[in-house]
DNA sequence: ACGAATATGTTATACTATAACTATCTTTGG
DNA sequence: CCAAAGATAGTTATAGTATAACATATTCGT
């Protein structure tokens, strides 16, 4: 099915970039913000794969795709832009960047991040929502926004490997 | 009870730093581990507050306390320490430290953060636990570490505050 | 075209963390 | 006790991440 994980397996990844950007384009128009060429260029940097890009990484990037050098604001403001529009997550425990598979609808950050390969998947479980909804709730907590990152090995990358063993 | 969380509501924090420091001091001589005075003063600047404190934070008030001037690499290797023994956490989002209320058995690092006041509380939720451990197995993947930081707002700092409204 | 608002360029700086080397302290075996 | 080995702490320098402040350029509605 097309909603099942895609990072920790082999697809065409040609089609999660053609999709991101064709979804950032479709929700930018919606919401009336724009989606300019430049941030355009470091949505599509960040969707060259599925491992979270630091802030540096993608100017080094820009500036060997630029004639003109490329300064840190430069980045951080299309990140902001793309953050707000929640087209990519932050990964705090990596101080990196990743695209967000479903922009269409808000949702926590909740990733899986393979220590060994370094790519990350994007889980959207009602369970571990509602778990963590229901705990805040017990705590007389109000939830505005969430961020779960569970690091380990992805199936490719366990010793157990089952998809070759 | 006594194993209510704390953060949010009044309580005697003396209990909470003297406590923290005792069970730190146990942990560590059953474990050969070597809490020395600086590894102890950082834990207890640690814990001045249930509020994450960063290590330049840390440092400007060891530099205050001593009579040398103190550089990073002494407060960074005390926190290695201290996050090594699970004494402390770090909130990757704020890049900052916050204590351990039960360093004793190992756990995910599960936080409430309030945007208002700052203040920290550790969860310890079975059923989050199990929904995220639920969610990694079901992709396939082995979880080594998680990081849960959720943000919004404690009850102390809801408009529908019900403590004295 | 005009002004307002938004976006980008530019320079400097703040904040967070580690590398590499030296000195001191602690433990342990002789 | 002493010396060697290992662990801890001091010191200096630098790497990595992010933002402030101000100038310029582009876009949008009128
Ligand atoms: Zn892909
Ligand atoms: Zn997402
Ligand atoms: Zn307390
Ligand atoms: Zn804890």
């Amino acid at each position: 099915m097309d909603t099942a994980p895609l990072a920790f397996s082999r697809h065409n990844h040609s089609h999660c970039v053609s999709d991101a950007l064709d979804a950032a384009t479709t929700l930018c128009t919606e919401r009336g913000a724009r989606l300019t060429p430049l941030r355009k260029q470091v949505l599509e940097l960040i969707w060259q794969s599925h491992k979270p890009l630091g802030a540096y990484a993608i100017l080094d990037q820009l500036a060997a795709q630029a004639t003109k050098p490329v300064a840190p604001p430069t980045v951080y403001r299309a990140l902001d832009f793309l953050l707000e529009q929640k087209l990519i997550h932050r990964i705090g425990a990596l101080n990196a960047y990743i695209g967000c598979p479903h922009p269409d609808h808000h949702h926590a950050s909740h990733f899986l991040l393979c220590d060994d390969c370094g790519r990350a998947e994007e889980i959207h479980s009602k369970s571990v929502s509602r778990s963590i909804q229901k705990a805040a709730s017990e705590a007389g907590f109000t939830v505005q926004s969430q961020s779960l990152e569970v690091f380990g090995l992805c199936p490719d990358c366990s010793p157990q490997d089952k998809h070759d063993a």
